[in-house]
DNA sequence: TTAACAATTTAGCCGAAGTTAAACTAATCC
DNA sequence: GGATTAGTTTAACTTCGGCTAAATTGTTAA
């Protein structure tokens, strides 16, 4: 069976969730529902027709979890998705904070043969605009290593990893501060009881609220150079 | 009322039928239903659902005129899809006469913001690949001057204006003869009884059958120019 | 341990866009 | 001038993907 364009949407939306929760591997239907801007409802039947169609399994009341073929379909969705991203920007020369929506529509309609251009014209990327790893063509998916700076120790060297927001208010912000991924910066402290994070990009001092600072993950230099 | 993306897709094809039969403003319903490749009925509805929201006129049994609303639509819909294919070609490096399917899908999704960049980055076009005029962004459509190669007259030099066929097979086999927009020619002879032509390209002597011939458009190098 | 609440699923609806089969027009042909 | 035929339209049904309202389940708190 072969899925349609929205099964494939449902499909990458749902290992997007579960990848950003490596402990667990139920992904919850109203999470799936929030992230896809749609009724409740309307998820437990496209589980049901993902379910039959041998993408996901479902355990009713408790989550669904995709199986082999439905994380072929969400990579090669995933995939298609962030290459396009990066030859928005890439090749376009359009800002990384302002391509969400538009590779949003091209993700879904690209065939194989512009995705495998877009990717060379980009330079074979491992990364998209954002930060997030892009999977290879045969559907393997690394494992980025990074944590929230709202938790990291004070007083080092990180490199901005991801940037986990589709806010196009928070991403022009972060742009407009030379905060993008791969770029490195000095934590200089961080007030107590979720306070406001100080720190250094560029010789520039800023200051980020606690819940802000949470949507960006960052690593170590040698961290970042893994994927 | 803002027309959805089916609906735009049916007033483009209309205007490209009404634009290659000059003398009659009127398009018939079962011409539409082969060009979108449906049946009938759907393009009866789909025809009403167009009159309703004031895109053209409807004589019912004889066929259908665009309004001013529905040429607006359908101008916008033809200008992102010729500017995608331009793109294709001439950003992409893809070949002429194989990009018209992935433009057909990218057409209906791309927003107008990529569109002027991909009108920019291929330097303001004035024709697709395939010799079609581009509308300009407030809607003025060019009407090329040009003529059917299979009667125009023999001994003389022409210019390909347009290939008229989305056929994959010919449009590769014109693309091997060099056959395509823009090429000078020499039409040498064409033999009585639709019978085949013979012309010389590029110092090349090939044969064209009839048919064949009938869908290329040719017209003098002065007559290029003016689109 | 039961009551309340939040999350999830079921039921029944809608509109878009497609289909086939049947009915209807318009035009042509003898 | 009426019968045939080609082209159109109407009717009735399908699938997809969304919705709201109501029913159900699981968990938490008194």
């Amino acid at each position: 069976m072969t899925a349609t364009d929205s099964m494939q949407e449902y499909l990458a939306e749902a290992f997007r969730i579960a990848y950003y929760q490596p402990d667990n591997p139920y992904v919850s239907t109203s999470s799936l529902a929030e992230e896809m801007q749609v009724s409740a409802p309307a998820v437990t039947r496209m589980v049901q027709r993902l379910k039959h169609a041998g993408f996901l399994q479902h355990a009713p009341y408790r989550g669904i979890r995709l199986t082999e073929a439905g994380e072929r379909e969400a990579l090669a969705n995933i995939r298609r998705h962030r290459l396009v991203e990066r030859f928005l920007v890439d090749v376009m020369g359009f800002g990384w904070h302002e391509v969400h929506d538009d590779a949003d529509d091209l993700g879904s309609v690209v065939s194989d043969k512009l995705v495998d251009k877009m990717d060379e014209m980009s330079g074979f990327p491992k990364r998209c605009p954002h930060g997030e790893p892009i999977p290879s063509a045969d559907g393997a998916m690394p494992r980025v290593i990074d944590y929230p700076l709202s938790e990291v120790a004070v007083e080092r060297d990180y490199v901005i990893s991801r940037v986990h927001t589709h806010d196009a208010h928070k991403l022009r912000y972060f742009s407009e501060l030379n905060l993008e991924p791969g770029k490195r910066f000095h934590l200089v402290m961080r007030a107590p009881f979720k306070g406001p994070l100080q720190l250094k990009v560029d010789g520039q001092t800023h200051f980020l609220g606690h819940e802000l600072a949470g949507t960006l993950r960052v690593c170590s230099e040698e961290e970042y150079q893994l994927v």
